[in-house]
DNA sequence: CCTGCTTGTCATAAAACTGTCACATATCAC
DNA sequence: GTGATATGTGACAGTTTTATGACAAGCAGG
């Protein structure tokens, strides 16, 4: 599977180490932006987003754990995939970089090939499951666990149900013909009926009725459906 | 900073000094177990679990090095802190001790303060780095032990499941896709179905159901697995 | 070479999900 | 109101996904 071009922030203060890995990455693609101290680290990654994150654990200027720990008590930067490298190859050290939330962990000295793997294999999971954390008012959806909360009462949805809702949270208020919805939640070459959307929109009534939003799902005649809270 | 009560196992067989050893661990209220013999003192070390080892180099059954060795590639993932002690007190010698995986040195006849100084910074680095124990309410994960307590009750897991375990512990409540779990704990570069995935959740449920935990690793069908500690 | 334990795979059972249909209701134009 | 059209609803079967048990290969320790 081919990961599309992302950007990655490089934060190594070996020089030569740096320039391999920024090689490597660019072969793959990637755009890279590189730094060598952890304080400018953290102003790059407040001013811009970035996709990966390659974070030396040895840095000056702020320790590499810090700088972590910093990015995951952020909440905007939390979801960021960390691939975290050192020399310190030690068992404990590494359960340490994991706890503290990083995603992988390369050990000083790596294989370039193993470096491409991690960075691709987090890339790969970062895009298949994102977290995304819709926020229309009381309703929240999260892509990662498939779960919807609304006003803190949980509401686990079947597969379809969830794109149905997901889709139209997208465009709150704004109406979705049948055809749309097939083309975006079943796939632009399902051999469905059209009235198989009425059939889903039902059950998802029925899950949003469970917790006082039944009516959020609304019906245009002749047109299709629309999602907005009730106010 | 004060370091809790430990067990400490003196390997050496020289009474007079082993004597002094432990009347300063003791001291400072640890535990010891002495040993006067290098086979010994590896049958103790197979069967039970210590927080510091103080080695002589000069040991019968077993020189010294071949004990520390063996501690280091047998078990990979013993993390036990080793404290060399030796009359030959030259500096390739020590560098060869250190290399071999001991984690100080310390040259005889050496001041009884320094010591005790040596073992109380290897025990505060090791409850700070080593010992690494997750806890998540009543879920306790030894990374060095490979063992989990629920609520004080004991729970061995196989090394895989173990691993699992540990993986999705790390980010409680986030969805893992098999490919995920794959990847980190089977490795990036196993040859593994997918549904093997499935066979190791089951055995890991099994396990935590024993302790009345089987419904904490949950199934998001068509994502993955997840775990969160049943409320 | 055994022996016991771990683990990958497979076949099968069980569960969850979804598409469709038949019919009930609702809405609209006249 | 009446018929025509659109949507709601419940049931059901087929499909997909996951759980489970069995089994053998792999492996470490004797």
């Amino acid at each position: 599977m081919v990961v599309s071009k992302k950007h990655i922030l490089i934060v190594e203060d070996d020089v030569s180490i740096a320039r391999l890995m920024q090689i490597h990455m660019q072969s793959k693609g990637h755009d890279t932006t590189l730094c060598d101290d952890g304080l400018d680290a953290q102003i790059l990654l407040k001013e811009k987003t970035y996709d990966l994150l390659i974070l030396d654990r040895m840095i000056p200027g702020k320790r590499g754990l810090d700088l972590l720990r910093w990015l995951r008590g952020e909440k905007k930067t939390s979801v960021l995939p960390v691939l975290m490298v050192t020399a310190l190859a030690m068992t404990n050290e590494r359960v340490r970089g994991l706890n503290e939330g990083a995603d992988d962990y390369l050990g000083k000295p790596f294989e370039p090939d193993e470096l491409v793997a991690r960075v691709e294999a987090l890339l790969r999971r970062s895009t298949s499951l994102v977290t995304e954390v819709f926020d229309s008012q009381a309703l929240q959806l999260d892509a990662e666990t498939m779960e919807v909360k609304v006003e803190g009462k949980l509401l686990s949805l079947r597969p379809l149900e969830f794109k149905l809702l997901q889709t139209m949270m997208r465009k709150p208020g704004r109406v979705f013909s049948r055809e749309q919805l097939l083309d975006t939640v079943w796939g632009m070459d399902s051999f469905v009926e059209e009235r198989t959307v009425d059939a889903t929109v039902k059950r998802l009534r029925k899950e949003l009725a469970g917790v006082g939003q039944g009516e959020s799902v609304q019906t245009i005649r002749g047109m299709g459906y629309r999602f907005q809270l009730k106010s």
